[in-house]
DNA sequence: CCAAACAGGACAAAAACTGTCCTCTTCGTT
DNA sequence: AACGAAGAGGACAGTTTTTGTCCTGTTTGG
């Protein structure tokens, strides 16, 4: 019932990305020391989200990732599934529910609902939401 | 993000024994069969919600387990907090959090919101709903 | 006193998580 | 064209968590 530090490491590099100017690379290395991640690590974890499309990696000389979309258009949401896949608080809560017909799960509405309640959260703080509450924090 | 089989199994448990006469006793071996669980391991699972109070369990000949309170007092979230020890989406949701003061995570407010949202669910329903909507499926 | 039934600890297999390392490919610079 | 920076990807390993099993002890009604 909790995020993994792979899910948490994914969303605090992204919204270092998200903090940097407009269309800039930023190394891999830089994000990793910044947010004091192991950058091995962090590498795998941005491999995911490059192929979950959330980040846009550039590889050569002067190389490193940038957003892959605006940072209003990138959930929590998104980061979490990108990494750890589909949000399912159990099996029950599944989109494809393995629960059979005939065994009607008086629970699986639990599930269902708990979950909606959870992934709504998340799925309505973008990126831009964070990066904009640090903004007012400052000021 | 999920909830453990061992939490699953102590719900279907404890839904069982609510759906049991009142001030009766049970056998474990017969919520395991009736819920096609593991009888040694829904054993252990039991051990802790007796600790936790949501179980009374009865000794010796006879013995068994009946509700440690009433089903309408017993909410899902007492159950799951009963047997996987309080819920924390991660480590920055926790009552008393181990984020340093200096680094205000902005993340924090979404952990937050989203966990409580997903308690709130859980919370807000107890055994003895669930017992109701069933019978109320069946009508 | 006996046998049924829970309590509790030790142990172990399996899975998931967390991380490292090495090689390969890509690509800007020179 | 060659070099070196930097991501891609696979293999591997240590640790933790989960998911059990098993054995011995303790309680208690009959």
């Amino acid at each position: 019932m909790k995020l993994t530090r792979g899910g948490e490491y994914g969303i605090r590099g992204m919204l270092y990305l998200a903090m940097q100017p407009e269309a800039s690379v930023t190394l891999l290395s830089e994000i990793s020391t910044a947010q004091n991640i192991s950058e091995s690590y962090l590498a795998k974890i941005f491999q995911t989200l490059t192929k979950a499309g959330l980040v846009r990696s550039h590889r050569g000389f002067k190389g490193g990732y940038s957003l892959g979309r605006p940072a209003d258009e990138i959930t929590v949401k998104d980061i979490i599934e990108g990494i750890e896949g589909p949000i399912a608080l159990n099996h029950c809560a599944q989109k494809v529910s393995n629960c059979s017909e005939e065994y009607r799960c008086k629970i699986q509405n639990v599930w269902k609902d708990a979950q909606d309640a959870m992934v709504g959260v998340l799925d309505g703080t973008t990126l831009a939401d964070l990066v904009e509450e640090t903004a007012m924090g400052q000021s």
